[in-house]
RNA sequence: GCCGAUAUAGCUCAGUUGGUAGAGCAGCUGAUUUGUAAUCAGCCGGUCGGCGGUUCAAGUCCGUCUAUCGGCUCCA
C-alpha cells in the first residue's frame, strides 16, 4: 500500500500502481469524467501512468491550467496524426500547447496548405477523437527511437532525439500515429469535442532563421462546443478593439505609404491626447527630480561608434546623411542616450550632483524590417518617454525603485491591471551579442532581481531578452488580442558610462565612474497609446478622452443656449462641442455614441427655460437633469479621483 | 527579411462561367426644426494597388512589384 496526499492535505491509501484515473474515480465519479492530468510530486503525468510510492497529487481539469495544457498538447497530437493520414509523407518538427490551444510545425514537403484544407483536417480530427484514442506511453532507448524515426523518414525528430540523454525517451502512440514526446497527455481523445484550426504560418525550424521554414498550423479545442463558438465570439470582440481599428474610426493616427511605412501620423484628436499622456508624465517627473532636456534629431556617426550602437545596429539601420563636407556623416538618431551622455559631460561633476536624472520625449528612428510593422506597436520613427540617471552605485537600489513606483502609478492610473514584470536577462549560452564584462552584469541583474523582490513584483526571468549593454525589467501588458507589448522598461547599464568615460569627483576627491539607468515609463508614446486604445477598447478616460462632452440641441432654436453652455464649461477647462446639424435627436445621439463621447448633453426648450442640461452618459444612458456648475463638479470631480489613486 | 492570405469610392462591402463597375455610410445641395441609437430627396465620388502578359475583350486568368493582414525571425 502507499500514501497519496492530496492538495486538501488529507492522506488515502491506495494499492501500489495505483493510477490517477483510478484515484479520481475513488473520489467521485464526475471528478473522473472531467480529470485530464494529474500532478506527482513536482512532475505531471499521464491518468494511466502507475503510481507506485508515496505522492502528493493534484487532479487537473479543464479549469486548471495545466488541464487545459494537457488537452492541448493531445490535441496537438490529433492535428498531427489526422496529417498525417491525410498527408502521407508530411514531416514533424514540434507541436505544443500553448496559451491558447496548440499549433504544430510541418514539413509538407513542397506542398502549401490553402485555408480551405484546413475545415478537412477539422473534420479528420474529430472523426478520430471520435474513435476514443489512448494514449500510450512507452520508455525507449535512444537507439531504438533513432532507428524509428531514421525508417520513418523525419529528420527534425531525430535532430531532436540525438540531443537528448538516453534513458529520459519517450515516445506516445495515439491511432496511427507515434511521437517523441514527454506528455503527459489526456487518457484518451473522447473529451475533444470541439475542433477549430484558427490560421496557418511560416515558422523557422527551431525558431532559427537559417533553417528551413515549416508550416504551422495554429488551432484549439474543447471540451464542448459551446465553448468553442464562446471562445470565437470573444476573439470577434477583441478584434473591434484593435488600435488600427479604433485609431483610424476615432481619427487618432494614421499612416501614409507617400510619407514612410511605419512613420505615424498623429492627427488633431490622437496629438491632443498624446499631449495630456505627456504632460501627465511630465508633472510626475517633476515631482521626482528630473530635469527636462531637449537634443537634436540627429547625432555624428562618431557618437554611435562611441556608444556601441553602430557597430551592432549600423548595418541594419536607416543609414548615414551625408554632408557637403567629405567623409561627414550624420546618423538619424535611433535612442537617445549618447546625447543624455554628452550632457553628462558637460562640466565636471561631484558627488554631490548625483543622481542627475536627464528627461526627454526624444523622437527615434529605427529601420525595423517590413514584416515586423504594426500599426502603431512596431513602428520607424517613435517618441520614447526617455530618462538616464546617473548615479552613484550607492544610489542604484533606490533610483531603481523610485522609477518602478513611477511605472506602477501610472499603470494604477490607467487601470492597467494585467502586466507582468519580466526580469530581461542575458542568454548565458551566447555571451558574445552582450558587450561588457561579466562582473558588471552579474552587478546589474543581482540588483534588478533585489529590487523587484523588495517592491513586491511578480516577476518572470527571461533569458536572452536583455538589452546588448545591459539587464532589464520590462513591464509587459497585453494587446486585444492577447499579444504580449513592451511598456515601459528600466536598463541598469554599466556600460555606456565606461565608453564615454563618464565621471564624477568622490567625497575622497577621487575619480569615480556613475552607473547609468535607462527608463521609459511608457515605453513609447506610440506603443503606449496603441495599448492604451485597446484596453479601453476608444472609450478612453475622461481626462485623456479627445472630447468630454457634445452638446445635442433638439433644434436650431437651442443653438445660442449651446453656445452658452459651451462657454461656461470652457472656463472650467472642460472640453466639447455642439452638434449643429439640422438632425434629429436620435440621430445626434447615434453618432455620438459611436464616437464614444463620454457625456451627451441634450437641450431644448425646457433647459433653456431652467438654465439645465440633460445629461445622457456614453454606454449607459439618461442621468437626468444638472445645473451647469453641478455638471462641472461631476466631471471635475471624477478626474481628480483617477488621478490621485495611489 | 521569410511563409501564407488579401488588395474594388473617404469607410464597410457586392460584383455570376472574362463582355470595359454597384450598394450602404460619409461628403455636398435642398427640404425638414425635430426630446434619448439612423428624416427624406437629389448630387458628387473609382484609369478595380502599380507594371507587364494572355485574349477580339481583363475588376475577373497568368507573371511580377508594392502594401496590408496572420505568423516566424528581429526589436538598441
Amino acid at each position: 500500500m502507499i500514501n497519496i496526499t492530496l492538495p486538501d492535505g488529507s492522506i488515502r491509501n491506495y494499492e501500489a500502481g495505483v493510477t490517477g484515473n483510478d484515484i479520481a474515480l475513488s473520489i467521485s465519479e464526475g471528478l473522473a469524467r472531467n480529470v485530464l492530468s494529474i500532478k506527482v510530486n513536482e512532475e505531471i503525468w499521464d491518468l494511466t501512468r502507475p503510481i507506485n510510492t508515496d505522492a502528493h497529487i493534484k487532479l487537473f481539469t479543464w479549469n486548471d491550467d495545466e488541464g487545459k495544457a494537457t488537452f492541448w498538447h493531445s490535441s496537438a497530437h490529433l492535428l498531427a496524426e489526422a496529417v498525417e493520414i491525410l498527408y502521407p509523407g508530411a514531416k514533424f518538427g514540434i507541436g505544443p500547447n500553448i496559451e491558447n490551444g496548440f499549433y504544430y510545425d510541418i514539413d509538407f514537403n513542397g506542398h502549401s496548405i490553402a485555408e480551405e484544407e484546413l475545415a478537412k483536417i477539422e473534420q479528420k480530427m474529430l472523426d478520430l477523437a471520435r474513435e476514443k484514442q489512448q494514449f500510450q506511453r512507452s520508455e525507449i532507448s535512444k537507439t531504438e527511437a533513432l532507428q524509428y524515426f531514421t525508417k520513418k523518414g523525419d529528420e527534425y525528430k531525430l535532430e531532436l532525439i540525438n540531443d537528448l540523454e538516453d534513458g529520459k525517451i519517450t515516445f506516445y502512440k495515439s491511432g496511427v500515429f507515434t511521437d517523441l514526446c514527454r506528455g503527459p497527455h489526456v487518457s484518451d481523445t473522447s473529451n475533444i469535442k470541439a475542433v477549430k484550426l484558427l490560421s496557418i504560418a511560416g515558422a523557422y525550424w527551431r525558431g532559427n532563421e537559417n533553417n528551413k521554414m515549416l508550416t504551422r498550423i495554429y488551432g484549439i479545442t474543447f471540451p464542448k462546443q459551446k465553448d468553442l463558438s464562446e471562445y470565437l465570439v470573444m476573439l470577434e470582440e477583441a478584434k473591434k478593439r484593435d488600435h488600427r481599428k479604433v485609431g483610424k474610426e476615432l481619427e487618432l493616427f494614421a499612416l501614409s505609404q507617400t510619407v514612410g511605412l511605419g512613420l505615424p501620423l498623429w492627427l488633431p484628436k490622437g496629438a491632443a491626447l498624446r499631449e495630456r499622456l505627456e504632460n501627465f508624465l511630465k508633472k510626475v517627473q517633476k515631482e521626482y527630480g528630473y530635469d527636462q532636456v531637449n537634443t537634436p534629431h540627429i547625432g555624428h556617426k562618431n557618437l554611435y561608434i562611441t556608444s556601441g550602437h553602430y557597430e551592432k545596429y549600423g548595418k541594419d539601420s536607416f543609414q548615414p546623411i551625408s554632408t557637403p563636407v567629405e567623409g561627414e556623416e550624420f546618423l538619424l538618431k535611433p535612442m537617445n542616450c549618447p546625447h543624455h551622455c554628452e550632457i553628462y559631460k558637460v562640466k565636471p561633476r561631484s558627488y554631490k550632483d548625483l543622481p542627475l536624472r536627464l528627461a526627454e520625449f526624444g523622437t527615434v528612428y529605427r529601420y525595423e524590417q517590413t514584416g515586423e510593422l504594426h500599426g502603431l506597436t512596431r513602428v520607424r520613427g517613435f517618441t520614447q518617454d526617455d530618462a538616464h540617471l546617473f548615479c552613484r552605485p550607492d544610489q542604484i537600489e533606490e533610483e531603481f525603485e523610485k522609477v518602478i513606483d513611477i511605472v506602477l502609478y501610472i499603470f494604477k492610473t490607467l487601470d492597467f491591471n494585467d502586466f507582468t514584470a519580466q526580469v530581461s536577462l542575458r542568454d548565458p549560452n551566447n555571451k558574445t551579442k552582450y558587450i561588457g564584462t561579466d562582473e558588471n552584469w552579474e552587478r546589474a541583474e543581482k540588483a534588478i532581481i533585489d529590487v523587484a523582490a523588495k517592491k513586491g513584483l511578480r516577476t518572470v526571468v527571461e533569458l536572452g531578452e536583455a538589452a546588448f549593454y545591459g539587464p532589464k525589467l520590462d513591464f509587459m501588458v497585453r494587446d486585444a488580442i492577447g499579444r504580449k507589448w513592451q511598456l515601459g522598461t528600466i536598463q541598469i547599464d554599466y556600460n555606456l558610462p565606461e565608453r564615454f568615460e563618464l565621471e564624477y569627483t568622490g567625497s575622497d576627491n577621487q575619480k569615480h565612474r556613475p552607473i547609468m539607468i535607462h527608463r521609459a515609463p511608457f515605453g513609447s508614446m506610440e506603443r503606449f497609446v496603441a495599448v492604451l486604445i485597446e484596453h479601453c477598447g476608444g472609450n478612453f478616460p475622461l481626462w485623456l478622452t479627445p472630447e468630454q462632452f457634445i452638446l445635442l440641441p433638439i433644434s436650431e432654436k437651442y443653438h445660442d443656449y449651446a453656445k452658452k453652455v459651451l462657454n461656461f464649461l470652457k472656463n472650467y477647462d472642460i472640453r466639447g462641442l455642439v452638434d449643429e446639424r439640422s438632425e434629429k435627436i436620435g440621430k445626434k445621439i447615434r453618432d455620438a455614441e459611436l464616437k464614444k463621447i463620454p457625456y451627451m448633453l441634450i437641450i431644448g426648450e425646457k433647459e433653456e427655460a431652467e438654465e439645465v442640461i440633460s445629461i445622457r452618459k456614453h454606454g449607459e444612458g439618461d442621468l437626468g437633469t444638472f445645473t451647469l456648475p453641478d455638471f462641472a463638479k461631476l466631471i471635475n470631480d471624477q478626474i481628480e479621483q483617477t488621478l490621485n489613486k495611489i
